[in-house]
RNA sequence: GGAGGGGUGGCAGAGCGGUUGAAUGCGGCGGUCUUGAAAACCGUUGUCCGUUUCGCGGACCGGGGGUUCGAAUCCCUCCCCCUCCGCCA
């Protein structure tokens, strides 16, 4: 969410940020529907001011034992002038606040220009390409053979896009799950948490996947509830309401949770295999800082997932997503694609984001700052580290061996426990 | 699922229709004292919003709604926490 004095003083430069995006908005209307409001609430003002300071003297008259009945009776019309004005506000307030909800984030000034994915800047690369090599294999082919996944079982349970790991495929999950945990806990200095897998509207409002993105995730109807499309939701919301203090910032939270997308509309793009599916499993990375230093923070951030890649020897590139392909919340974003050979495509695994004040609005998460104890919100952020389902597809078709085994970089070994997996 | 008890400022904890935005204690900040510190004492200390911005005003006591001239206080509803019973990995 966006301040309204931001809108108020420089409609302009929300304008053209929010143009800059692909988001329609009509800023116009939020401007008059302020106006309007702030008419509103001047006249309200002043009538509780009198109320106020009537009602007082009522029970000063009588306390003294005095008449109080014709004073009672003007200060009935009143109350009822109030209680109209306070409706009309109330309406009001709605509607503003329904759509700021909908204006997404500014991008920062670094953040390209462009409308869509083919104007991200390629950042830097890491790793060696491999020579051109006819006997690659795919990761479906090489799972298959090793019996990693069934995903024909998986659909039978849950439906297409709801993967059935078995034995060695089960293990090596698990295995990549704790080691990326392990490793941002020891190396990154953060601490871990492990989050309930639903949530509450509330909650989805806070990271923003309320209301745009709200028919991408599974709803409990029953109670209520949403199953989480990121470990972010819950990471983010476990300040959401707070006044923190200086010190304690920055908070960096890593939490494992599986993912849940409904990833509607997307039926058909790259979805066979590992590349698209309806439930995966995700290392998150979550931080609480102060404004000053966040996109310093973000920096630091995709470094820390980038670690985890480069100690696993997996090829990749990572970009700077431009304004178009900016998500919502983001005011700027890094995506870290790795190489998979047998697929011979880059594949998203991790999205660094810094979303400055904006999920913090929505959750009032702040902070007490300097010697003034001025309260101020956080800047909030977030990056895979990282998720499973295609760093698996990278890991299989890059380690893959002639003979159908798939060797294990080291650090892995040991959480695997194999050096290799075997037919 | 059934029966009770609660949700008040950074924390603890009073208030249960009328100078209560809220006693008191702890913590924080400023000061006195001290070579310095501690102790003691004095002062100060919530958030958000409007505005004619060294000022004035309004809202907020879990969320929302209602009763009333007036609500932290009464009523309704939702959420959360605790205790007991039941069920359960």
């Amino acid at each position: 969410m966006l301040s309204m004095n931001l809108i108020r003083e420089k409609p302009d430069f929300v304008k053209a940020g929010t143009e800059n995006k692909q988001e329609t908005v009509d800023i116009d209307q939020i401007i008059n529907l302020d106006l309007e409001q702030r008419k509103i609430l001047t006249d309200l003002n002043e009538k509780r001011a009198l109320r106020n300071k009537v009602s007082e003297e009522i029970g000063l008259a009588k306390k003294s034992g005095k008449d109080a009945d014709k004073t009672i009776a003007k200060m009935q019309k009143l109350s009822a002038t109030i209680k109209k004005l306070e409706s009309e506000l109330t309406t009001l307030d709605a509607r503003i606040e329904s759509l700021l909800l909908r204006i997404p984030n500014l991008p920062h000034e670094s953040v390209p220009i462009g409308t869509g994915s083919d104007h991200n800047a390629i950042i830097r690369k890491w790793g060696e390409k491999s020579k051109p090599d006819l006997t690659i294999k795919n990761h479906l082919e090489i799972g298959e053979k090793l019996a990693l996944f069934d995903f024909k079982k998986g659909a039978a349970i849950a439906g297409s896009g709801f993967p059935l790991y078995t034995g060695k495929g089960a293990k090596l999950e698990r295995a990549l799950i704790n080691y990326m945990i392990d490793f941002h806990v020891q190396n990154h200095d953060y601490t871990e948490v492990f989050p309930p897998f639903v949530a509450r509207r509330d909650a989805m409002l806070t990271t923003a996947q309320i209301p745009k993105l709200e028919d991408d995730m599974y709803q409990v109807e029953k109670d209520e509830l949403y199953l989480i499309p990121t470990a972010e939701v819950p990471l983010t919301n476990i300040h959401q309401n707070e006044i923190m203090t200086e010190e304690c910032l920055p908070l960096n939270y890593v939490a494992y949770s599986a993912c849940f997308r409904r990833e509607a509309g997307s039926y058909g793009k790259d979805t066979h295999g590992f590349i698209r599916l309806h439930q995966f499993n995700k290392v998150e990375l979550v931080k609480f800082v102060e404004p000053e230093n966040s996109y310093q923070e973000l920096e630091e951030l995709t470094v820390q997932a980038e670690a985890i890649l480069q100690s696993l020897g997996i090829r990749y590139r990572i970009l700077s997503l431009c304004t178009g392909d900016l998500s919502f919340a983001s005011a700027k974003s890094y995506d870290l694609e790795v190489w998979a050979p047998g697929e011979q495509q880059w594949l998203e695994v991790s999205t660094c984001s810094n979303f400055e004040s904006f999920q913090a609005r929505r959750g009032k998460i702040r902070y007490r700052k300097g010697s003034d104890k001025k309260v101020e919100f956080v800047h909030t952020l977030n990056g895979s580290g990282v998720a499973t389902p295609r760093l698996l597809v990278a890991l299989l078709e890059t380690y893959q061996q002639p003979d159908g085994s798939v060797i294990l970089p080291e650090p892995l070994q040991p959480y695997y426990g194999a050096d290799k997996i075997d037919l």
